[in-house]
DNA sequence: CAACGTCGTGGGAGCGATCCCACGAGGTAT
DNA sequence: ATACCTCGTGGGATCGCTCCCACGACGTTG
């Protein structure tokens, strides 16, 4: 029921291996009919040629690796990473390529991660991270493994081709749009900082409080973990300060279920008593009320808008230069206190980057 | 810098291609000079072979391909996925392979999905499923591919080799306990109906009311989807009652989340108005107040044995029969009132399937 | 009707490893 | 000294495909 090679498929249908070759590879140059009688033998047979042998001569396995910072935290916990894997998903599929996810590098050594780069099992690998310390995209470029980041470090700029978000720009708008409903004591919540968007959103944060004059307060800055449990700790001591803050910006929007928490577990409303601005947009935020406002990232899109760089690099050949950046949204829903308390202000829809929430979620 | 082949390595080190695949897979009968001497070329040239060159003859790729209900909802949505593959993972590559995770298999069609399995890309393949409409299984048969299924279908006993819990007694356990603490009313959430698993549980929930003499009512059972807006709906419906629950069983612990949410937003408290015992015991669940008795899993063990049992069957070509049904442990915490109300109970110690949560999570 | 393309087909070479066997050097037992 | 093993080493065959080229049949053109 096994094991059969193509040899056996040209016996049963009476033709040579090349035909047979040429009808699995959908060549032309054989005569209908016995492309016909050789397909039905294939399939009745359940024949499909074996991968090594076909990757020895051809050279290309169409198999892409995909590599996520390995830990549960990252790939499980924030669901960001999954829309970014759909857009990568369908590219590669719509293209013919199959994308297989690396689980458990740090279960491996260097070594073996290496080997398993040179060895050629994948043409191309997808990296989506913004971890300074990860040392993926240098093994890659090591092993000669062309790839495209999702993520990027403009402080070590060695990734030919990547795809991001301009978060410094993004978290301006976001604290902007605080300041515009006139808030002057903002929180900042920031994620890890061994990741790079981090420093990022927070510079951002630091722009937004320079171009309003508002000066920058230490005690205002949270040391997140992009997880809600340290939103929820943070926002404990905020509410404690002497001079607590009225609004907060988080740097993702997980952080901002342990936000909310904390608010109305003193009895507090949000975004009366606190309004508060996210980042992300996950779908998941339904469950947070009020609904959040927050940073869309197109998600799917650069999932998306990487593959199609990778893909092109392998069957083009394309190998300069390609530096994407993506145009996030300031979605305004609730907990920004926006609709409430600000009818006089300019509706945000003046801005490129703005826009209410009457607008669907893509789906 | 890249490319170079075995042959070219016997050239540079003065020795045959023999020598040189002798060192490479750490085979005796090589002088200890020539040995290193060997190897020190192949780690100054980065040279690994070629993966599909070595499968051709050798029948084996040392990848093992993992499957979970390709769903972003189930694959990111739910932490324990994650700690199965960890587990998973662990036991792979400690004995050499690599496992890699099926992405988008959603965006491929059935016939791809079969020539992939039977291309022999992956040696074994793992699945996590509990999926009833889930087809992978009997693909994977016919392809005649080994795999080791997490998850079973009693109903569909096809699976060679499984690891699993017993839902229905777990679920049972459960009820017990909330029957226990003297609730008579007691609500159920349940699943997503595909899942085999939703209706183990929901068939523990009657046995454990009717072993109590408790009637069966309809209005008490819920059809969640797995997640916390399904809880946080059918928590309010419950709630609208005329004779609303005291007590709840959720079916996972995430739907727990929507349940606390709708209970607190009532102005209720748990566990007095309304107590909850959850499944899974997800990490994640800190953020859960008050603190969450919940059936705990042995995800990272399923994962584990699962994975032992696919790598025994692939070296040692077993081939025999193996179901491993693995115990689940009654985490008592706070959200069932246990300690509030009941010190005049017997210990839970007593049973052999429960534990006060004095002991520590496993890291 | 000869010359020449095109189409359909088959067979040999080759991809880069591993594996098996042959063979010489050296040591030990006879 | 001869026979015999073991050890270290090299080279040919092989895995199952694709690719290239050769070749015959046929149709078109001059």
């Amino acid at each position: 029921m096994s094991q059969l090679t193509i040899e056996d498929i040209a016996r049963i249908a009476g033709v040579s291996r090349s035909t047979v070759s040429r009808v699995l590879n959908g060549q032309p140059n054989v005569r209908p009919s016995v492309r016909d009688r050789v397909q039905e033998i294939i399939n009745s047979y359940g024949y499909a040629p074996q991968a090594a042998a076909r990757q020895l001569v051809m050279r290309k396995t169409r198999l892409i690796g995909l590599i996520l910072p390995d830990n549960a935290h990252h790939l499980f916990g924030n669901p960001i990473f999954a829309e970014i894997a759909r857009g990568m998903s369908q590219v590669c599929a719509q293209r013919g390529y199959t994308p297989m996810l690396f689980i458990g590098r740090q279960d491996m050594d260097e070594a073996t991660f290496f080997s398993l780069l040179r060895g050629r099992h994948f043409d191309g690998v997808l990296l989506i991270s913004s971890d300074r310390q990860d040392r993926s995209a240098a093994m890659l470029r090591e092993a000669g493994m062309p790839y495209v980041r999702v993520g990027h470090d403009p402080e070590d700029d060695q990734d030919l081709q990547y795809v991001d978000v301009d978060n410094v720009a993004a978290a301006r708008v976001a604290v902007e749009h605080l300041i515009a409903l006139g808030h002057r004591r903002i929180a900042m919540l920031k994620g890890l900082a061994k990741d790079v968007c981090t420093h990022a959103r927070l510079e951002g944060y630091r722009q937004a409080l320079a171009a309003a004059g508002i000066p920058f307060d230490e005690a205002l800055v949270g040391d997140g973990d992009w997880t809600p449990a340290s939103g929820y700790a943070w926002t404990q001591r905020f509410l404690d300060l002497p001079e607590p803050p009225t609004a907060l910006f988080s740097s993702n929007d997980m952080m901002v279920a342990g936000v909310v928490r904390a608010v109305q577990e003193r009895g507090l409303k949000v975004p009366d008593d606190l309004a508060i601005v996210g980042f992300d947009d996950l779908l998941q935020t339904t469950m947070i009320f009020p609904e959040l406002t927050t940073i869309r990232q197109p998600c799917v899109e650069m999932g998306m808008r990487a593959a199609e760089l990778l893909l092109d690099q392998l069957e083009h050949n394309r190998r300069e230069r390609a530096q994407i950046i993506l145009p996030t949204t300031l979605i305004i829903r609730e907990s920004c206190g926006y609709r409430r308390r600000s009818a006089h202000l300019s509706p945000p829809a003046e801005s490129a980057t703005a826009a209410l929430d009457d607008e669907q979620r893509a789906s």
